[in-house]
DNA sequence: TTATAAAAGGACAATGGGGTCTTTTTATAT
DNA sequence: ATATAAAAAGACCCCATTGTCCTTTTATAA
């Protein structure tokens, strides 16, 4: 569904909530190993979530990354909006310029639901939701 | 939703099924010019689809592009995988190899009814059926 | 049979995604 | 204070996407 970037920031930020909750503030190396992620990559993205606020860090010995519990939750859409953009579920299917109901391109009502549950999708899941999901059980992430 | 390439290739092949209910093979300049593409990009990605057997050619004079009514309709799939791959409506959101109901990635109870939309759509629409859709008044195309 | 109209083919180029590596800065434990 | 552990920063690289442009082939109309 998602580009590299956004799936990386997405599994690094819901470890590292799910570290915080058990009182643990992981590190880049740490983090990367358990995603299954290139560690300088994920560096890269990591230092930008934090330029942005999404995150924070702390340097030195004892450091590593963790959220600040008074901040609101990261949506999914937030964090997307910062990486790869929303054109994936805000987009006309067929890639019009304009498509809407009273103009629409041939795949719009096919399309109009889907899309409006993927954007109900990225707007209710959080990082902090995913992060304290009972059903599932996230430990380390795989792509070929 | 889809990368530039498809976009262009559906838009294409919906205009040329048609020009062809129509008793006409548009030829790439006419093509490209109201599907608002690039012609040159456009020819280089048409010129795939021909070799690959999803529409045919004819060159010189009165050529142009057409498709043959014997074959079989071409679905929004079968493009797709020509293209892009079917990634962004196959595999996990959260990008973990295995992910199914006994081994859930943290979005993968959210997610899977929203990919299944997507693979239903994607199987069942085709450029026949596009291209007749009457709800839809398709002519030109546009993109940022 | 020759000029012309069209698609095919191939070389090239810009941009962004997806990375690596090394150095610098910062904090802390000793 | 100093060694050490960590994140930050920046230079660099490869390749896929998204194109352009020029030449060649093929068909047809005159």
């Amino acid at each position: 569904m998602f580009n590299k970037e956004t799936e990386y920031a997405l599994r690094s930020l819901v470890y590292i909530q799910h570290q915080n909750d058990r009182n643990i503030r992981p590190g880049i190396e740490e983090i990367a190993k358990e995603i299954e992620a290139p560690h300088a990559f994920t560096a890269k993205i990591l230092q930008r979530l934090v330029r942005l606020g999404f995150v924070q860090s702390a340097k030195g010995r004892g450091g590593g990354f963790f959220f600040d519990p008074n901040k609101p939750v990261v949506t999914l859409h937030d964090l997307i909006q910062s990486t790869e953009g929303t054109r994936t579920y805000e987009g006309c299917g067929f890639g019009l310029k304009t498509c809407d109901d009273a103009h629409p391109c041939p795949l719009h009502f096919q399309y109009a639901p889907i899309r409006a549950a993927l954007q109900k999708l990225v707007r209710e899941e959080s990082i902090q939701s995913l992060a304290r999901n009972p059903h599932s059980h996230f430990k380390a992430a795989t792509e070929k």
